[in-house]
DNA sequence: TGGCGTTACTACGCCTGATGTAGCATGTCT
DNA sequence: AGACATGCTACATCAGGCGTAGTAACGCCA
């Protein structure tokens, strides 16, 4: 299981890769999250939404309706310059947070018994 | 700068490492966390002692007074078999989490100028 | 001997992010 | 008709990390 704890502060980083080619809407960035990880993460509907809400706040994404031909319509949200920037920040951060948290783990070899 | 979300969840392995083969105590634990991480993370006091305090709780170390012959006694704290245990668990969710997490990350190649 | 720096903590409270629970509305499928 | 998928919103809770502040004992040096 992967706990919360780890991800916080990366829900943000994941949904803005997905937005990073095309914008996109919760229900299809909850399915890609969930198909790219192999299920191994899936995000919660609440998670999701309210990280909407965040980073619309800050500036990062931007939301407008689709024209939706059928069924209710979306709200869609494209990454901002801002966003994107916000983005490359976090990747670097990542590289930087690795290397310390990885001076604390010790790697199991599989010889043994687990 | 390391974002405390992302360390989050993460401080208790970090300490656990440490004690993984000696006891120590706080003031030596920060200054080998330091050290350990050429300085890139710098736990706070509040963090580190809140943490001990957690652990303890927990079960996965436990304090002792030292035979201090000089200066203000201090409390070490030596890891408990369920704290090991806990902190082999920590590593194996720390490579699923890895491998999660940089499914969006993209790592930035150097020929650009950053 | 007086002040500074280092060591070694404790207490209190805030803020944010992730999550739980719940509910609602429109579609399509059977 | 009813189930299931789609597409959300509102509200509240909880924990972890951190800011701020204060205390205390000792060594050292002028």
């Amino acid at each position: 299981m992967i706990s919360s704890d780890i991800i916080r502060g990366y829900i943000d980083t994941m949904i803005l890769y997905l937005l990073l080619n095309e914008p996109s809407y919760g229900y299809e960035i909850s399915k890609k999250i969930k198909e790219l990880t192999d299920e191994k993460y899936i995000m919660k509907e609440t998670t999701l939404y309210s990280a909407f809400k965040r980073m619309e706040a800050n500036g990062y994404i931007e939301s407008f309706s689709g024209e939706e031909t059928y069924g209710k319509p979306r709200t869609y949200y494209r990454i901002t310059e801002a966003g994107e920037s916000y983005y490359r920040e976090k990747c670097k951060e990542w590289e930087l947070t690795k290397e310390v948290i990885e001076k604390f783990i010790v790697k199991e070899n599989n010889n043994e018994y687990n």
